[in-house]
DNA sequence: GACAAAACAGGACAACCGGTCTGTTTTGTA
DNA sequence: TACAAAACAGACCGGTTGTCCTGTTTTGTC
């Protein structure tokens, strides 16, 4: 009589979306929301289930590990984020110096529309998972370079033509990231996106101005995007 | 009889320190190392008591919620590290870019001394709280901000002896705590510190030289410190 | 030395965490 | 339509979390 028990078919509550992949995405969609509105360790599973619409059995199939869920959405989401609002713009950009100070612009244009600052996607993982877990660093590290890369090669590219010839690509684009990077951080911290124009500003003052005189130009040329 | 049991007295295993002010001290010894080396979340209390070698009443006693505990480390040694590191240096400097130069190269020093890099205390705090909670973005966004302001304060003194009259206070010190700042994350994702050597070196050939002709010069005067 | 207050000791607890397990349903393929 | 594999549902578990509570010891003050 206990196998009667036992073998007793349990009543479903929940129906099944019969939508391949639409699953899949949808947890990532959460996850990279949550990951990046509240970080990492703050979000839970069950959280995630709970917003996601998705029970814990389908979580699970999808992403053995709460870190590989992690993992995947740094590669798919993160770099995705990443190669938009940088890596594109910086290469369509007639120039580096015109991408950097149009994607700077952009950003906080777009910040001070919203009213709200979450800070960049990669630097809230990097700063949080990066000494917590070898493949977490390496995944993000990866992304950094490319970031960089992107906008070294940019000044390559305009060496190519003759331009920015006193210009050291690397050293270009690790100050482009950098600043960019710090000033989110204090942009997400103080809940005031002025800091990104503030700082946009010294480098069209600065490091940003060519060297042949066009400091004057580019004050008047900011406001064009 | 059952209060001959309920009464009977506990063995206490564990000697008094009479430290006045020595455990909490310690408490926050601790507490600092571990938010900085695996942040808040991934800190449990049990970890911290274990490691300071504290008992749960004495933690308790001196810092009642984990959020009080945080709260302090953030007012009583993350403010003071960045007013050792950044502050008083600067204010000390005989001028603010090379305050901000020597800096940068101090830092830098130390990192590729020790060859491991954890990152700058304010900003693993900030990425990782100041969404959290509104008590910890208000507390982070005030040291930010003192840090930025110490900087542009030593700008404006600067003018008043007659230098630095083309650069705006503000925006250059948003500048230096943002290429600061995000060189640091980089320098912690990637566990090498040559991105903040190339950051400096970028900022030496363009914001960080005066326009009256020192270019050369400060290429120079660079390794001085 | 009396005594109130502060400073601890140490256990207990409920909630929650991430992960696993078994079982059911859908899907692809022939 | 048969059937193996993938895609899910949902309960379950051991361990951990932060916090609280009661009791003991030290300290300051008159």
């Amino acid at each position: 009589m206990s196998a009667e028990i036992t073998a007793r078919p349990k009543a479903r509550t929940q129906k099944r979306t019969n939508d391949p992949e639409g699953m899949r995405k949808k947890v990532l969609d959460v996850a990279e929301e949550a990951f990046q509105a509240r970080g990492y360790h703050a979000s839970s599973m069950g959280d995630l289930m709970a917003t996601a619409g998705v029970t814990g059995g389908a979580l699970h199939h999808h992403f053995p590990t709460k870190k590989a869920l992690a993992l995947a959405v740094i590669e798919e989401r993160v770099a995705a984020a990443v190669e938009e609002t940088w890596i594109a713009p910086v290469r369509m950009a007639p120039s580096a110096r015109e991408g950097v100070r149009s994607v700077f612009a952009a950003v906080a244009a777009e910040l001070e529309r919203q009213g709200f600052v979450r800070g960049c996607p990669l630097n809230n993982l990097a700063h949080e998972l990066s000494l917590a877990d070898p493949d977490f660093r390496i995944a993000l590290a990866g992304i950094f370079s490319a970031w960089r890369q992107a906008i070294a090669d940019k000044i390559s590219a305009d060496q190519q033509a003759g331009r920015e010839l006193g210009t050291d690509p690397q050293r270009f684009a690790a100050l482009a990231v950098a600043s960019y990077s710090g000033a989110m951080s204090m942009a997400k911290t103080a809940q005031d996106a002025s800091v990104l124009r503030d700082c946009l500003m010294a480098l069209d003052q600065g490091v940003m101005s060519s060297k042949t005189g066009t400091r004057r130009r580019n004050r008047i040329l900011h406001r064009a995007l």
